[in-house]
DNA sequence: CCGTGTTTGATATGGTGGATAACAATTATC
DNA sequence: GATAATTGTTATCCACCATATCAAACACGG
């Protein structure tokens, strides 16, 4: 703290000098760009946070609306099952189940076979929501994509995705 | 519960009958299996996992490695800087720091210029599990892919989850 | 200079998902 | 009929993400 603590170069502070000659130069992703687990991921984010855009008005997740489908195209299924298949693990699946059922979209049957089980089915309400979800995601969330990458190019790539989803 | 409670058929008691007549019928994914965000973050999840196990020796996890690998392409960087660039918000990052410099893998530095920031630096040991790490990867982790896919196929893959991530 | 506003790293905190253990009720098995 | 397994549930823990707030340090206008 002799002379100069600060007059060291006010006049080109590493900002400034940085904003006239080199604007701050952006951060390198370097080989990151290359690592398909990042891109993946990042991809992913973007594509769920436009599902929710698109599906707002509705107020339904991803995983609320994959349950809605799962149950349409598998009437009679339990809990376990339908999140066996979602890859949702049981405890985790009670509350996902409560927040459908608490709006009236879903309702759990208690099985005459099985008087464990919860017999799962979509009510009329459900049916409906999730009808309307559908044309939301069709026409709004995937004609996006679509848009971007080219019915073909969108093709191609789901089937590379569950290509690794399923062999990987 | 008259005449037959249990009787009712233990020769198939209806999980023995769908094994002879039906094995349980997988549920049916249904449209569920087009739906491009649900294949993708069911592979994004696979590629992670897959991740963990190649560079477990190391003890790594994507997100670490994300880091290192950004600090080496980035000498002299702050953690605003590099946390932004990683999609991380700067009050998550600092934890995420520690963790690595406590394992002596980073440094955090305090600038001279700005006596607020910390440059961030590789220590000798992290340059060396970086690269210990960049070998597993390639090696172990992304070759699977290469294998899964085909060179071409991992390219036209990365090439459009690039796109999604950076213009959708 | 000085006061106001901003930035940086950090802490605290709340919310959400994922994972395990344990439990009562029910069913399966022998 | 006793023992084991299954189903839904609760409780709990941990990882991530997000917001508000703070002290220290800087930037800037008067």
């Amino acid at each position: 703290m002799a002379d100069s603590a600060k007059p060291v170069g006010k006049r080109e502070g590493r900002k400034e000098a940085a904003v006239a000659v080199e604007e701050t130069q952006a951060v390198q992703l370097g080989e990151l760009s290359d690592l398909l687990g990042y891109v993946l991921k990042r991809a992913q984010l973007k594509v769920f946070e436009d599902f929710l855009r698109c599906v707002a008005p509705l107020q339904l997740t991803p995983a609320q609306f994959s349950v809605l489908l799962l149950l349409d195209a598998n009437p009679g299924r339990n809990q376990t099952e339908i999140a066996n298949t979602l890859g949702i693990l049981r405890p985790n699946f009670v509350s996902l189940l409560d927040s459908l059922e608490s709006r009236d979209l879903c309702a759990r049957v208690r099985s005459a076979n099985d008087r464990r089980s919860h017999i799962l089915m979509l009510t009329e309400k459900g049916r409906a929501v999730l009808a309307r979800a559908k044309k939301l995601v069709v026409s709004k969330h995937e004609a996006r994509l679509n848009e971007l990458l080219g019915p073909d190019g969108r093709e191609a790539l789901l089937a590379m995705l569950t290509k690794i989803a399923e062999e990987f």
